[in-house]
DNA sequence: ATAATAGTTGCGTAAGTGTTCAACTGTTCA
DNA sequence: TGAACAGTTGAACACTTACGCAACTATTAT
């Protein structure tokens, strides 16, 4: 049986590093853990919800002050609070009518901050 | 002027703490980098770049070697690398018909690890 | 020059996402 | 009890995005 051709069966090209492919396969993470990385940064991803992490790093905060910081509805940020809630990258805690929430730990601060040190490179 | 009323014209609740959100707008990165940050999540919010950044982050590869590794078609790949091309998080060369790409620097890895860290932790 | 091959790109489509609106829950206070 | 208010939720909408197809460019070899 040649690899070549069984290359070809999956790939229209000749000249593919058979030896870099499967080391590299050997290697690398499991896709489980890459869907999971990549769930982790979409919740980044959002300007919404760049902007609500970044206020939360400063002062817990209820839902009302986040919106009329970032001059949107409380629905909108309630909609974000929850994705960012399910991701347990934030909590919250509920004092009479007000929930106040705040980050969930301190690797929700390291990820960002390590976001900003590249993006304020440039 | 009553400053309450004001806040009630931006968001319908009383119990703002204005407080707060005053020293949180002071303190927060102006828009343009937060936005610029969530640009960047963004390119790793996708499980296919994911995939092409972990490999890479072990070895330089040309687009046939990634879309058989990830067993996807060569035009998806180059359209995530062109992504990823735009973002500045790889680069690539050209050897006669093939083009190799490569992470274009280490900040790429810092990021990837600290979500990895993250995600590999519950 | 022609054929073959690695890679790119524009288009169409299907799936996903953020916001708003309206209706709802839960808590407080009169 | 009922009005008022903070917050949540689901549906609908507009918008975005990832993928494959087909046509293209660029490079090599005959």
């Amino acid at each position: 049986m040649d690899t070549t051709a069984l290359e070809q069966d999956r790939c229209d090209c000749d000249s593919i590093h058979d030896d870099v492919v499967a080391e590299v396969r050997a290697h690398m993470p499991d896709d489980d853990t890459l869907l999971n990385l990549a769930d982790l940064f979409k919740v980044f991803s959002d300007s919404t919800r760049v902007k609500i992490v970044s206020a939360l790093l400063l002062s817990e905060m209820c839902v009302c002050d986040i919106a009329v910081l970032l001059g949107m509805s409380k629905s909108s940020i309630s909609h974000q609070l929850r994705a960012l809630r399910l991701s347990r990258l934030v909590k919250n805690r509920r004092d009479g009518k007000v929930v106040y929430y705040s980050l969930a730990d301190e690797h929700v601060a390291s990820i960002f901050a390590q976001g900003m040190s590249h993006v304020s490179e440039a």
